[in-house]
DNA sequence: TCCTTATTGTGACCTTCGTCACTTATCGGG
DNA sequence: CCCGATAAGTGACGAAGGTCACAATAAGGA
């Protein structure tokens, strides 16, 4: 890793703190679809994403795989804190949805540094807090809207994190994420497509205004 | 307030921030069904629950009322220290459902406790940490599971939290509290009844085995 | 260019759940 | 003990969304 990296991305942490990450810290790759965490899986660490981008996924016993949010550059995954802090299995899947660059801390200097550092623990707390109100938007949607609000929404959510119109997935894939089946996506999008809020492609979807 | 609440109910916080709290938190009461926040609303401060018991709703628009999770004494609202912290509105809705004695914490002693001590930071990272996994939890039901099984969750969490096999709801108010409708549920808990998990009162349910 | 394969489009049909319109208990007061 | 009010039960119907079976399109390689 370069060593500009930690100190780019995550910049109100402390220089001896960023020192720290260098230290203790492992860096891990993922390349495009390869998986970060699994379901069930324990951890001793906690990740900071570095580069790249990552999807959190909740899944059932079933294999269904539900999106729940994205993770950017600059980020930590708020369940690895939970799961490794307290020793729990994983309740979540992460996949790498470009190449990915990960640092990883582990759990012993997590707690150290959350009374030491003040960067750290307002790190963590900040983290919770994005993530908690990302799961309480997610509940909203699907207590209390039908599939295609959801389908919207889904949609928007990724226009905005890939910053592209493009959104380059196809209606199966989109199927599995939201926990539907491709067909009724299909129909969905094709009644948006005749509403003139999206354009169909072969494995994309073009935004054009929702 | 008795000078033994705050010890008793937060036996792992210092001496210090005891008396602390003790100091600069404000007692609040609240009878049966009554609001201690409100949709929309904002907070100066966050709420530890010393006795009673509460319950913590997602409002939509339309006023419908999805029930998320209880809390309990020696518990805090983790919503309330997120929306305290970032000055925003309340995205959800609290109930009394027994009468409830609260201490309000201002959001500045918050903050200041966080870097103080270590036993408030600690608290504040659990709090946060126990609520997401409710969350979670409640999107696996909502996400992957139909009307039926989510009644049986709904039911569950409350024989657990009420700490008895009668629970003392009637079916209009279990169906607002599921986002459902009185006669899906009164046909659900029926078939249920066949099943001998549960026995049907007026006005409650009693739960055999589920 | 043609052929194979992956993707998308569609109609028929079923299940779940919400809604409407009642009927049937059950409880508590007068 | 009767009455009105609340709670609960029920049948009919419709909408949303899942499933099945195919048809219709691209797209890319041989």
């Amino acid at each position: 890793m370069e060593l500009s990296t930690i100190p780019l991305m995550f910049p109100a942490f402390e220089k001896e703190l960023q020192q720290e990450i260098q230290e203790q810290g492992e860096i891990r790759f993922f390349k495009t679809d390869e998986q970060l965490m699994r379901t069930g899986q324990y951890f001793r660490s906690t990740m900071l994403i570095l580069n790249g981008l990552v999807k959190i996924y909740r899944e059932d016993d079933d294999g269904n795989e539900f999106f729940m949010y994205y993770l950017q550059p600059g980020q930590a995954c708020a369940l690895s804190m939970v799961c490794a802090a307290e020793h729990k299995k994983s309740a979540i899947m992460a996949k790498a949805v470009k190449d990915t660059e990960i640092i990883a801390i582990p759990l012993e200097y997590m707690e150290e540094w959350m009374g030491k550092y003040k960067g750290w623990s307002q790190f963590v707390i900040t983290t919770y807090r994005s993530r908690f109100e990302e799961l309480l938007s997610t509940i909203d949607h699907i207590a209390f809207r039908g599939m295609d609000e959801r389908l919207e929404f889904y949609l928007k959510k990724h226009q905005e994190t890939l910053g592209t119109n493009i959104i380059p997935l196809n209606h199966q894939e989109i199927a599995n994420e939201v926990n539907s089946s491709r067909e009724v996506i299909s129909r969905l999008l094709k009644k948006m497509e005749q509403f003139g809020k999206v354009k169909l492609h072969r494995n994309a979807i073009e935004i054009i205004q929702l």
